[in-house]
DNA sequence: TTCCATCAGT
DNA sequence: ACTGATGGAA
């Protein structure tokens, strides 16, 4: 017996708005600790991972682990039928193929139960090691976000050509550190652009601080593509937490208030000569 | 090396939102005046001219007469990368066949740069004789655009056969001006429209005021879709002018504070008898 | 291409 | 606080 009350349902929404472009099936794992995931994206390049922590919950009860594998999809098109100040409700029982969540309206006027079936999803759970980074990089989530857009616009040159959708999907963004501050770059076929980012905790507000904490400079490169659907969770957290080490997958986290996070992983690509790039 | 800074990056933008539209190319020339564009419209009917004079910006530094060819796209693509607040300075090397834009964030922190590829574009520059107008409207231009939209919707069937598209692209307004005021007339398949707006100088703000000079009578016809482009410039400016000679190219004009102006001059279309329209 | 949601401006 | 506009998703 599975029961997961939810008070701001909306959290769960956007959490859902997160995650399920990269994400298409995925094994959600209940346990006393809380409600997690763990999926690689379709194409295997990309590690999402989030916790739900169950002191999060209104209400928190499961009596055995239980992994529900869900179609991401059809998860997001129940939730959508759920108000955004509807308290959410995730239920199932032992033994059951089937998962349920009910909505309830904040006036109580409108109780909605929608049931899904459960798939068996083949998945093997990485342990994901702590790791020492050399350089972690906070900054407010929306300006990630404003930059990974905008850079991907200059390498979008607006034809619609499969030679030029392949282009966007290949555009590659530079990411490095240094102690003054962290630098976005990229080069697409109308011009190259650089944004530099100064470290920067004398704000009005906290979460418009960037903050950069760093062992060593490192420069990594990355697929401009994957840091645009991670940053669709924005709307989860004010802020987004970037990590940084050579030879490792970059983390890009954002924090759920008093829940848990969602993480995305993604590996760098390996820098390969300028020549080769021209080529 | 050319070195111009704005302060106010947010006019370039506008700038760029107002004539790319219509413009799809073009020549940017610098001098020690200032920076300029002239270009007719991708099919020839329409011309436009922009003035930044030096004096509006905060640094500019022209060593020698430079024109560089743009793609506006690809320039407005770039722009779009800047904040609204940000500072936006515009550089390139002797002989370079690039161009840089550089936006900093009004705090400095987020510091952009965007090299875009410079073109060779063949143009003629025309020489703009100054002339003697028959009338000059001055008018708010969100009312000048508010009509001109209103009008074109006239014409707009809503539907998306070809037979319709051409006839939007080619209806028409007429401009008449007597001393009372200024009327815009349109005739479309839905029926036909006539807004007049009269003289009016006692209004509480002077960008309120229509004002109309006029030494004889005019009445002028125009393709509508042009004049619809042209009021994409209405954010640079509260009041536009609208200057018009038979048998000349009317003058549709936004002041760009302290700066310059955006000019579009649009030839009118020959009166034909009432019986040809109708063919 | 159309519709919806989010953001900015009034 | 409401409306319009723009950008993203279906």
């Amino acid at each position: 017996m599975l029961e997961l009350r939810l008070v701001q349902g909306s959290l769960l929404k956007k959490v859902m708005e997160s995650i399920k472009e990269l994400v298409t099936d995925a094994n959600f794992d209940c346990s006393a600790t809380g409600f997690s995931l763990q999926a690689m994206d379709s194409s295997h390049v990309a590690l999402v991972s989030l916790l739900l922590r169950s002191e999060g919950f209104e209400h928190y009860r499961c009596d055995r682990n239980l992994s529900m594998g869900m179609n991401l999809n059809n998860m997001s098109k129940m939730l959508k039928c759920a108000g955004n100040d509807d308290i959410i409700t995730i239920k199932a029982d032992d033994g059951s193929d089937t998962v349920t969540f009910m909505f309830e309206s904040p006036t109580q006027d409108k109780i909605a139960d929608f049931e899904m079936k459960l798939m068996d999803i083949d998945s093997e759970h990485l342990g994901i090691p702590e790791a020492e980074y050399h350089a972690i990089v906070r900054m407010p989530s929306s300006e990630f976000a404003r930059i990974c857009k905008d850079l991907s616009s200059i390498g979008d040159t607006g034809d619609q050509k499969n030679e030029k959708l392949l282009d966007r999907l290949l555009l590659a963004v530079v990411i490095s550190v240094t102690k003054e501050g962290v630098k976005f770059s990229t080069r697409g076929d109308i011009g190259t652009a650089n944004v530099v980012c100064r470290q920067n905790t004398t704000v009005d507000k906290p979460e418009e601080a960037t903050i950069i904490e760093m062992n060593e400079p490192v420069s990594l490169t990355f697929a401009l593509r994957y840091m645009n659907s991670f940053t669709k969770a924005s709307p989860l957290s004010s802020t987004v937490t970037i990590s940084l080490s050579s030879e490792l997958p970059v983390v890009v986290e954002y924090k759920i208030a008093e829940m848990g996070y969602v993480r995305f992983y993604l590996a760098p690509k390996i820098e390969e000569d300028e020549e080769d790039n021209k080529s």
